[in-house]
DNA sequence: GTCTATAAAGTGATAGAC
DNA sequence: GTCTATCACTTTATAGAC
């Protein structure tokens, strides 16, 4: 209700709604809706409309994973261990449907990535933050900085791809089988 | 030109719009144009409208890529050499970004899977397909049944995840990187 | 099987008052 | 900062002629 909660809140709804219906399924409408924010105030604070309200939703999702993936890495001093506290409590979000936040960009990004260049870069330094944040835990382990990037762009892939199927089976299964699977990917 | 031509026309180009933009991202009047199909056909052929299209469109990839792995599949006696030869198949098409065809469904995946229950399970289907095509070369290399169809999911979560990585990147190296790894992970 | 015309609703975006 | 009203456009879908 204050003063500058409006913007707060838009950006937020945006975040939430284009990651569970993707650039083009989400109207501005519903996330008005949804934040509760006032109409009038959503080409106020975003007057480039739409595709900037993407892109900062998608530089939000950026900063917001890599601290999940840092903190889970931090935990542990065994990379593997990190990555997996990392899939484990990334599975826990599909277990109550509707409270699902801070889910990686993959949707968004193949939606857009032919039509907005922009937001195709929002997506793709997305990636590149969260490869790196793994991929520097992988060289402080032993790795060289060749190997260690190549494993991480994997796993960036076993995500993103366990995240959709987790949601078209309504199954946290896929995600924890990655996570199984981790240590022997890292075996050397 | 010939009489039967229409309904195929559609669903061709309704299934690489699909792919390539998503359920939201592809109007009905892009798919009409692109096929060449006369417009008052599409509800004459689909009396059910854009679901059934996107449905039969699912359908359709999914038995196209289960082709495209049991034929790199049944190349090779190892199973790790069939998916390396299917991933550098796949990684092919990243060359000239608008001849992609035969992409997975993930994007339509995650778009409609909370919107659309027929829609979700036609994807869900899809992605069972190609698991049960991994995993019966898996058992028949000596994996047991539990062990084949859980390395065959992470593969699944792979290849959706490496598509959508090299679609932002405009680079096919997440996907050949994958094939780079897929030994390790079949390491007994 | 295919056509045109059109309905009905929704989209992103803008203008101008307050 | 927020409001309402509205624009121009697109969307899916239907009706009825041919």
């Amino acid at each position: 209700m204050s003063h500058g909660d409006s913007r707060k809140k838009i950006l937020s709804a945006a975040t939430r709604l284009f990651q569970l219906q993707g650039y083009y399924g989400t109207g501005l409408n519903q996330i008005i809706k949804e934040s509760g924010a006032p109409k009038g105030s959503l080409y106020y604070h975003f007057p480039e409309g739409k595709e900037q309200l993407a892109i900062e939703a998608v530089n939000q999702m950026n900063e917001y994973v890599r601290l999940k993936i840092t903190e889970s890495l931090e935990k542990c001093s065994d990379p593997a261990e990190g990555i997996q506290s990392f899939l484990k409590e990334l599975s826990c979000q599909f277990t109550c449907p509707e409270n699902i936040e801070g889910l990686p960009v993959g949707l968004l990004a193949a939606e857009t990535s032919l039509k907005s260049e922009f937001l195709r870069h929002a997506c793709d330094q997305a990636y590149e933050t969260w490869e790196n944040a793994f991929a520097e835990k992988l060289q402080q382990s032993g790795f060289c900085e060749n190997k260690a990037k190549e494993i991480s762009t994997v796993i960036n892939s076993m995500i993103e791809g366990g995240i959709i199927l987790s949601i078209t089976r309504k199954d946290s299964k896929p995600l924890l089988h990655i996570a199984n699977l981790i240590p022997k990917l890292l075996k050397t």
